[in-house]
Parts: structure tokens; C-alpha cells; sequence
DNA sequence: TCTCAGGCACTAT
DNA sequence: ATAGTGCCTGAG
């Protein structure tokens, strides 16, 4: 077993494995607010796949994977999109000063590929919220109503199934200092769980189509349903629009003139093309931990 | 006390 | 279509 994974027990439940991921730098892409619900501990970095508690870490081009049996190496690949064509998505969104700073600055930061219903839940709790209070809101709500995973001697708690919050009152989730999206997350998961809102079908949709069924949903509007389409979905043309996102627009591209979200839209369209996904996640970066002077 | 934080839904125009 | 407003909550 790997050095790396060091201090850790695996047992017949357990397995551990690794993946050669050039180009992929494994905290860029965890901490750059794309996913929550993952814990960090020296480097490694535990959360829920396919229902079973995994752990990875980075060595150089290497991931190395602890996991629950069953959680096979391949389905680790998904996860981190490593089939993606990394450096030609790279090349294509180098297109002036600016990207291209904000690409070197992040290397390796790929967009991962989320499971949608985590994925979903978790934004439908993100609105008008940071990114610190998303990560601790997503953990008291698997804590409270998600199923408890077991991977040597630690516990890991998955993001709740839409059963799960499809049963419970609002208040339940309230209680985990959920707020006003509460409700939303209690319909959504009750729409999902009905099979009214059906997250597999949209895979193959045209982006606009996929969005329209997303933002049937109570709690999601243009910029979450942007999320899901990118982060879960591999959409990559999808262009999230926050307050980040448009200032910082704003700021590089019109000499800090306010424009209207449609208007950023357009621009990140006909700007950055098929991979305008891409662009938005190096700008978002840039802006957030660089800062843009 | 007040503002702000990675929005959404509702209402009025 | 677009603009204005309320909303849970915790941090600064």
C-alpha cells in the first residue's frame, strides 16, 4: 500500500488503488467551490461516490484511492473527468492576457463530474450563501438525514437521497440552519423522488432543453441550473453567472461597466465559445484568490 | 445595528 | 422581458 495513504486500515470492506491523472491537481479542483460536501484532512480528501465512502490524495500524476469495496477504480475516473481533453479545453480558452494568466495560475483545476443529486441539493442550499456557510450547511444536512458509510476507522455521511428529504418536514431541514431554501430543497427532493423531476433523462438533452427541466424545480433558477448543467452534467458551454462572475466580467472585459446577466451571457457565449464553462472556472479562481487589483 | 454573502420567487409594470 | 423586494442565517 501507498505510503500516501499512510495511517489508514484496510480491511476485507476496503481497497485501495491508484490512477494516473496527468494534468489534474486534486485540491485546485476540490477547493475551488465547485463541490461541496467533501472533507479535507492533511491532503486527503473523503467523501461519497456511488454510496460508498472513498478518500483520495495526490501523489504528483498519481491519485491514489482508498474505498469501500465495490467502487471500482473506473467510476473513480468519471468522478474526476479524466477523460476529458484537458489541454485542448486549456487552449482554446487561452485567448487573450488575461486567460491565459488565470489558466497558468490554476493548472491542473479541472471540472470534476458530480453525481446530480448531490450536486443539485447542495446549490439548491447554496443560494445567496458563501461559500464557507454552503460547505457547513451540505454537512449539517448529510449529518442530520444522510447515510452514515464506514471506511476503516473513520464515518463518512453522504449527501441525503432525495427519499430521505422528500420525507422529512421542512423543519427538519430548517433545523440545519437551512433558511428559506428549506422548502425548496424538501419539493425538490419530493419531485425527484416521485420520478416527477427525472435528473438521468437529462443527460443527451440539448443544453436549453436541459435547463428548462432544471428550473422547473422549486429553489433552482438560471444560475443554479448553470451549476448542475456544468458541474454534474459536463455541459461545458454552461456559464454560471454570480456576483463574482459579474464583476469580474465587468471589470476585465467592459472597463467596470455594470451589464445586465443576459448581456454577460451573450458576451460569454459568442467570447469563449463550447468552453465558456471552462473560462467561467478559471475567472471565478482568478478573481477569488488572486484578486483582480 | 447594519451590510453582505456565489439567488430565487413573487409581484407589478 | 424587466425591475424591485423579501427572505434564513452567520460573519465582520
Amino acid at each position: 500500500m501507498s505510503q500516501f495513504l499512510d495511517g489508514i486500515e484496510v480491511n476485507e470492506d476496503s481497497e485501495t488503488g491508484k490512477i494516473e491523472a496527468p494534468d489534474f491537481d486534486l485540491h485546485l479542483s476540490m477547493d475551488c467551490g465547485q463541490i461541496f460536501g467533501w472533507e479535507e484532512a492533511e491532503g486527503k480528501y473523503t467523501g461519497t461516490l456511488a454510496g460508498r465512502a472513498v478518500t483520495l490524495v495526490q501523489d504528483g500524476a498519481n491519485i491514489h484511492y482508498f474505498a469501500e469495496t465495490g467502487l471500482n477504480p473506473a467510476r473513480i475516473s468519471h468522478f474526476l473527468a479524466l477523460d476529458v481533453n484537458y489541454r485542448s479545453i486549456m487552449r482554446a480558452i487561452s485567448i487573450d492576457d488575461f486567460m491565459k494568466k488565470a489558466v497558468d495560475s490554476a493548472w491542473g483545476l479541472r471540472l470534476l463530474r458530480q453525481e446530480p443529486w448531490p450536486c443539485l441539493g447542495s446549490y439548491i442550499l447554496s443560494s445567496n450563501n458563501s461559500v464557507e456557510r454552503i460547505r457547513s450547511l451540505v454537512r449539517e444536512v448529510s449529518l442530520a438525514m444522510g447515510e452514515a458509510r464506514y471506511l476503516g476507522d473513520r464515518r463518512v455521511y453522504a449527501f441525503p437521497r432525495p427519499e430521505a428529504l422528500a420525507s422529512c418536514h421542512e423543519k427538519d431541514i430548517r433545523a440545519c440552519g437551512a433558511g428559506f431554501r428549506s422548502p425548496y430543497l424538501n419539493r425538490a427532493a419530493r419531485m425527484v423522488a416521485a420520478g416527477e423531476a427525472d435528473l438521468d433523462s437529462l443527460a443527451g438533452l440539448p443544453y436549453a432543453e436541459a435547463k428548462d427541466v432544471l428550473k422547473r424545480l422549486p429553489g433552482v433558477g438560471d444560475k443554479i441550473a448553470d451549476c448542475v448543467l456544468l458541474f454534474a452534467f459536463s455541459y461545458h458551454e454552461a456559464f454560471p453567472v454570480d456576483v463574482w462572475i459579474k464583476r469580474a466580467v465587468e471589470r476585465i472585459y467592459f472597463d467596470s461597466r455594470e451589464l445586465k446577466i443576459r448581456e454577460i451571457h451573450e458576451f460569454a457565449r459568442s467570447y469563449f465559445g463550447e468552453y465558456a464553462g471552462y473560462a467561467q472556472e478559471y475567472i471565478y479562481y482568478y478573481a477569488r484568490e488572486c484578486g483582480l487589483e
